[in-house]
DNA sequence: GATTATCCTATAGTTTTAGTAGATTAATAA
DNA sequence: TTATTAATCTACTAAAACTATAGGATAATC
C-alpha cells in the first residue's frame, strides 16, 4: 500500500503545478486545501525539496514553489524520494540494491524473477509519467 | 517491499513445483530447504490453502503438496492471498475497493490517476505469470 | 496407543507509519 | 529594531503492521 506521505506529497505537488503563477505556497494553504495535517505535510514537503524540483522562501509572502515545469518533473523520481524503492525485492533494487541474506541463489529464485518483471512494468510507467500527466 | 510473509509463500509454492511427483511434503522440509521459520510458514501455507491449489494431508507421510499444474496457477491469486490488494490505494483497487476519506474527487484526483496505471501494469504481470513460469 | 504432522488460537517483540510538540532560523514589513 | 510570518530542525509518541513464537487440538498412520 501506498504510505500517506507519498499520497499527500503527490497531492501537494498536484497542488503547486495548478497554480497559475509560480508564487510561493505557504504550507498552511496546501494543508487545508487537501486536507492533510500541517506539521506532517511540512516534514513531507522538506523530503520533497530533497529532488530539486521545488524551492521554498522563509518569512512573510513565503511558501514553496516548483522550480520547474510539471512536464519536466518525473514520477520516478518523485517515488523513489517519498515512497523508497520501485522494486518490491531489494534483490531487483536499481538504486537500492542488496542482496538477499536466505537467498542462495538470485537466477534460480522465483521470487527475484517475478519481482524483476514486476519493478519494470512499473519503472516503465513511472518513467513515462509526469507531473504533467497527472492534472487534467 | 513485498512482505516476508508473500516471499517465504513463493518459495514454498516454487519448491512444491519443482517437485518431480505430487507426493505430500512436510513444512519442515520446506521450511529447511528454504531457510524459512517452520512455524511461520506453518500459518503461510495454511493462509494458501484458501488458493485451492494446495492440499494437504496429515500424520506421517502427510504434508504439503499441490492440487493443480503450476501452469494452472495464476500470479494474481497468490499475490492476492499472500499480499492483499494488486493496488496501491484502495480507490483503485478491483477486489478491495474503498473510497477515500480525504479525496473529494476520484476523477481529478493526481494519486488515483497514477495509481490506477501502476495497478494496471501489475495487474498485466501476475496475470500473464504463473507458477510454471517461476521454475527454470 | 504411540507417533507424526497439520490445524488453530493467542500472544509477544520489533519495526514502520503517522502524527505532535516545541524551539530555531530567515525574510518581510512596520 | 521590533513584530510577524513561515520555513527549518530535532525529538518524541501513539498506533498499526509485520514477524514471528508457544502451546494445544485434531487427524492420519503404524
Amino acid at each position: 500500500m501506498l504510505s500517506k506521505k507519498t499520497k499527500y506529497g503527490l497531492k501537494a505537488l498536484t497542488f503547486l503545478a495548478i497554480q497559475k503563477e509560480r508564487n510561493p505556497i505557504p504550507i498552511a494553504e496546501i494543508a487545508t486545501h487537501e486536507n492533510i495535517s500541517q506539521k506532517f505535510l511540512e516534514s513531507i514537503l522538506l523530503t520533497l525539496r530533497r529532488t530539486g524540483y521545488l524551492g521554498s522562501k522563509k518569512g512573510k509572502g513565503g511558501g514553496y514553489y516548483l522550480i520547474k515545469d510539471p512536464s519536466e518533473i518525473p514520477m520516478t523520481t518523485v517515488m523513489r524520494v517519498l515512497e523508497g524503492p520501485i522494486a518490491m525485492v531489494s534483490c531487483v533494487s536499481i538504486n537500492f540494491y542488496e542482496k538477499c541474506e536466505d537467498c542462495p541463489d538470485e537466477q534460480s529464485c522465483s521470487v527475484h524473477k517475478l519481482m524483476l518483471k514486476v519493478r519494470d512494468s512499473a519503472l516503465d510507467v513511472y518513467r513515462n509519467t509526469t507531473l504533467a500527466d497527472l492534472i487534467t
